[in-house]
DNA sequence: ACCGAAATTAGAACGGATTCTAATCTCTGT
DNA sequence: ACAGAGATTAGAATCCGTTCTAATTTCGGT
């Protein structure tokens, strides 16, 4: 597996996603560059919720978005890169949902199994995606915000209020781990070894360890 | 990714690997086969050791080994199976080292990471096999005892004579926790996003948590 | 309105995993 | 020794990610 190399003008998006064409003027990003590359990302994710990373084929893909197969590659220079940007969307989405009803459990611990448990809900409502993304991402050399992102939300979850700069070290470490079991159990139960039962359970009992000095 | 069908007659072996032809006699593996199912694994696991696993093709994996294309994957049939096998061999190695040198600190969660640790420095030895192992474990549906060996490995080491039968539920968890944790981090020390000593703090600072009662 | 750079396109081409085929080989039981 | 069932083989064929090519189109600056 190749890293993308960096596109020539490509700077912000969610750190590591080297996705926006170069251009003339180095940063900015056309109207009709910005829905394309959505109708590209739609298009995949409305292909992976079926079948898996399998169905999402690149030329299926471009097909589907209306584009050329030379187009996509310049947009997701490796179709890893597509699957990041898919990914990206679904923790925006969790992202909003949790400032739109913020965890309410009594203990940092709860507050992260609530967080957790949301996100896996919503992951399993399409689980063939859920599947192809959630292993994509863990293999891939792509460098990916997900395990920080998802420690960032761990963390604020804990403690309303604290961030990756203010927390301490060990916080942000605690968290960390929590999330890397979260995608293990996440994982196991989308091989069917484990009900969603269980893997809240296996979830409580960790983050009942983990977080408890918060 | 297919999920490897069953092999009319293979019961035997790690749990989940469907490595032995059938045979008119199920279950039985003629010293021949033997042989060359081992024959198989060492060529595929000399290849990976060098360029991991994008230089263990099977074209070369069946020359290397002396067999046709075919017959390797009459008894690996895809390469995630072969994987699986490669990393059997790297697990069967670690704990017979640990049973030669038991963990010896004076915690349960000292000794947890002590075998981390030293599974650790073993899979460094060769980090493009082991990057590439650990990564397609991870994606792999074909059905690994990886989590659950080495969540019995650290089950051991914690409290010496506990097994996958005598441990609780909870210790059982707890042990599955740690381990996914310490594959997270390998993999982000692979990705060169972590220092050893960092992976070690990461992994002492999870372990003091999720073993401090056993 | 025109130029040139960059983007886009259709499609061919390439590489590696996997599958398929037809022939040959190797047993095992009788 | 012989038949029949697998096992094995060499190699072609297929599938899909990725790369490459040679036009063609789009657009900002003049």
């Amino acid at each position: 597996m190749r890293v993308s190399p960096v596109v020539p003008g490509g700077l912000e998006g969610h750190p590591g996603l080297n996705s926006v064409p170069s251009q003339a003027a180095p940063g900015v990003r056309t109207r009709s560059q910005h829905q394309r590359r959505k109708r590209i990302v739609q298009a995949a994710a409305a292909l992976a919720s079926r079948g898996g990373v399998e169905a999402m084929q690149m030329r299926t893909v471009a097909e589907r978005a209306g584009v050329a197969l030379g187009t996509l590659y310049r947009y997701f220079p490796s179709k890893m890169d597509l699957v990041v940007a898919v990914v990206g969307e679904e923790i925006d989405l969790l992202e909003s949902s949790i400032e739109r009803r913020p965890p309410n459990a009594a203990t940092p611990a709860g507050r992260a199994v609530d967080v957790l448990m949301r996100a896996t809900r919503g992951l399993m409502r399409e689980p063939e995606l859920a599947d192809a993304l959630i292993r994509s991402l863990i293999i891939t050399e792509v460098d990916t915000p997900f395990g920080d992102r998802m420690a960032g939300l761990l963390l604020r979850a804990a403690v309303p209020g604290l961030t990756a700069a203010t927390a301490t070290e060990e916080q942000f470490a605690l968290t960390g781990s929590l999330s890397s079991v979260w995608v293990y159990e996440l994982l196991e139960m989308l091989r069917g070894r484990r009900t969603y039962e269980q893997t809240q359970r296996r979830i409580e009992i960790a983050a009942d360890r983990l977080l408890a000095e918060f």
